[in-house]
DNA sequence: ACCTGAACACCGTTCAAGT
DNA sequence: ACCTGAACACCGTTCAAGT
């Protein structure tokens, strides 16, 4: 019985929460009212508040289940690849199936305020993190002598891949598109 | 007589604004109330609307003027520098002078949903772009064969130096404060 | 000319009433 | 149990009245 009632109240949520995300996409965070989700999801005001508490916790469904939706389904290829490669192809991801930068980095600026949003953040970036560790490993193993070696050293470079990551998706939300290739080739020409 | 309405009415500003930084550095952009700004200033709502139209005027004149202060008053050590070392000397110095990272990537988050401010980030932006060309501009000209080659060089490693400052402002902002060096170090092992 | 602060319109949230 | 939508408290902005 429970199981019913706990897969229709998902369902619910994930429809409020598309239908936010979507008012986010076209006026950002804070510019997208309570009455914009009502009207772009067809519900009522009381309908969104029996979901969710508040529109804070809207943000928080969306940070934990919505933000970086398909990183583990890009399709990656197989055997070992350089951290470098795995850098552009992360990038390509972002630019191909993920949400728009300026929606990701408004988050950000809301989870550098908010503790909890900040927890759930960082989940989803560590979610992301071990994606980017199980395509390191093979190039891992190749350079440390155990196996223990190999998993701090490819949690390191996937530590930084997160970092290059998010300078990228930073800078294109506030300077625009960029090619990802050209961007990553630029920052090493600096920190060679 | 027009020079001392000026001057007083820009006094008025710069104590408007910096009351409302004061806010902001404690809550952010949009938890800071114009009545907030009313209560740290020790002005009146009336004396806030005859020195700015409104609230997103505040945070203009913010962006414009107060964003990146010190830059070009940096420590910095004249003679040829690498890149590496400009990109090194530059983080250090937002650590130290510059307005917390968290309302750094608010003013982004702003700037990536309102025109105008962007223009004006943009423009702050390239101020701190042509301060980080003119110390490239020793190294560029020990590589480049002509005048116009050096300052195209020099150019191209500021914007990337841009992006790279950028990076590692949007990540001290979400996940606290790193070493600016390691920080280098890392993306530097990755993008190798 | 600049400032005061009460009044207005709007947004997040609540809650009595419905199904 | 979930939903409706009018009502409430608060925030950005305005404006008649003051200096």
């Amino acid at each position: 019985m429970p199981r019913v009632t706990d897969d229709h109240r998902r369902a619910r949520r994930d429809e409020i929460a598309r239908a936010a995300l979507r008012c986010l996409e076209r006026t950002g965070i804070h510019q997208t009212s309570i009455s914009d989700i009502v009207e772009e999801s067809g519900l009522s005001t009381g309908a969104i508040y029996s979901n969710f508490p508040n529109k804070r916790e809207i943000m928080r469904y969306i940070v934990s289940d919505y933000l970086f939706p398909r990183l583990d389904e890009i399709g990656w290829p197989g055997g070992v690849r350089q951290p470098r490669e795995v850098l552009e192809l992360m990038l390509q991801g972002f630019t191909e199936d993920g949400l728009p930068p300026r929606i990701i980095i408004q988050f950000w600026a809301e989870a550098s305020l908010d503790a909890e949003l900040h927890d759930d953040m960082a989940r989803t970036v560590a979610r992301l993190r071990d994606t980017l560790m199980r395509r390191l490993l093979p190039w891992a193993r190749t350079r440390a002598t155990s196996d223990t070696a190999a998993t701090a050293l490819a949690r390191e470079h996937a530590v930084a891949l997160n970092a290059i990551a998010q300078g990228y998706i930073a800078h294109t939300a506030v300077f625009g598109p960029r090619d990802p290739l050209e961007y990553i080739e630029s920052i090493a020409a600096v920190v060679a």
